[in-house]
DNA sequence: ACCTGAACACCGTTCAAGT
DNA sequence: ACCTGAACACCGTTCAAGT
């Protein structure tokens, strides 16, 4: 006699899977465990079933993470201003995902986020490009270089994958190596890098990003395409 | 009676293990096998010794990572001309390094190489751009995002590691995916994109490094530290 | 069609024991 | 000090079998 009377106490009647469920369970996982632990063993149990499961809905990892990204992607918002405040402020939203769940960045450069969310701030980023007033196939290539180093800078402050779990989420330990090398430069060897280190190192990363931007969208303003 | 006459025919004499031996045979499976087949276990294997042995002579596979792209970046040299030809050249060849060996350079976003063949491509191209007449405190953060755009940009064309060994090692996939996403973009949704779909996809790669590194150095260049 | 248990073929890293 | 076998605690993905 299965399941007497239409309701049973034992189970809370699993409801099936779907891409979105699976999406929204791998966030909760990279939020509170890091994106290294949401593996598809992690997050088929988190999903009460096997691993095999998820492939009905995935190919692999990569398309699980990629599915993961641009849902986060939805997040960002331009602030108003002029578009060069508007500009600064969609990419520091989108540094500010990165930033949240580091790791991702890094699939990020790899996987060419491709999702509808994606497209938007793609979209955002090209038509603020042409609102300043650049030149279109200048601002086309520039969307790549804008995203690309913001994705870049995001992947290069996230720590590769630790065995450790307790230790610091940092990259800043990589920093920190590299600041040693360069105050430590042979001034024979690398006369350059010895003489300048200080600037070098120079500027806090906020400083640093928002110069940046201003750099790229200066370059790409003014560089014709065809040399 | 153990080794008689000095000399066994069993086995060839096993050297001792050390970095540079490591560091070499490593390499070797990189260029026949490539980065994922690189693991602790199979160069250990390679080297007729148990995984436990490299723990000697490195902390964890990111250092035997950053030892080899060390290594490989031993080979980079700027070609003659101006500042900017040697710049340009400097930089590809930092580029090939990285597009040979795909999955390296997604290393090297994260590891911050720091070895001494990494101190003087960062002292050289320090070099040419004070050589190019630009203030040293944006030379100083011009270095990293010149860099950080070659790294950044091979990391795209790389692969994420594939379980399928047959198939091409492209990245050039992911590419082709992206040029669907945005050739199909609802005019509604993404304007921008939908109406300059063609130039963002406009130019072979080998066009847009060139633009890209011109923008930057422009960039670079012409942008004040301080807002 | 969707779901699953179990298996296949791997990983990095640690540790106690040897030389 | 250097080296090692064996173990610990995992992976992604596939496949035959079920519903």
């Amino acid at each position: 006699m299965p399941n007497p009377g239409g309701s049973r106490r034992d189970r809370p009647a699993k409801p099936a899977l779907s891409l979105q469920w699976i999406v929204a369970e791998t966030i909760k996982i990279i939020r509170t465990e890091g994106l290294e632990r949401a593996t598809m063993r992690r997050v088929a149990q988190a999903l009460d079933t096997g691993p095999a499961s998820l492939y009905v809905y995935v190919a692999n990892t990569a398309e699980l993470h990629a599915a993961v990204l641009d849902e986060l992607i939805g997040a960002t918002e331009p602030e108003p201003g002029d578009w060069m405040a508007r500009l600064q402020s969609v990419l520091g939203s989108y540094a500010d995902v990165l930033f949240t769940y580091p790791g991702l960045a890094r699939s990020a450069l790899v996987l060419r986020p491709t999702g509808p969310h994606a497209l938007r701030l793609y979209d955002q980023v090209l038509g603020l490009l042409l609102e300043g007033g650049i030149a279109v196939e200048r601002a086309a290539w520039g969307v790549d270089l804008l995203l690309q180093h913001v994705t870049a800078t995001a992947a290069e402050h996230s720590a590769p994958a630790r065995a450790d779990v307790d230790a610091p989420p940092d990259g800043a330990a990589q920093m920190d190596v590299l600041r040693g090398a360069l105050r430590g430069a042979d001034p024979v060897e690398n006369p350059h890098v010895a003489a300048h280190a200080e600037a070098l190192l120079a500027g806090t990363p906020a400083q640093r990003q928002a110069w940046a931007i201003r750099a790229l969208v200066q370059g790409i303003a003014t560089t014709p395409t065809q040399s």
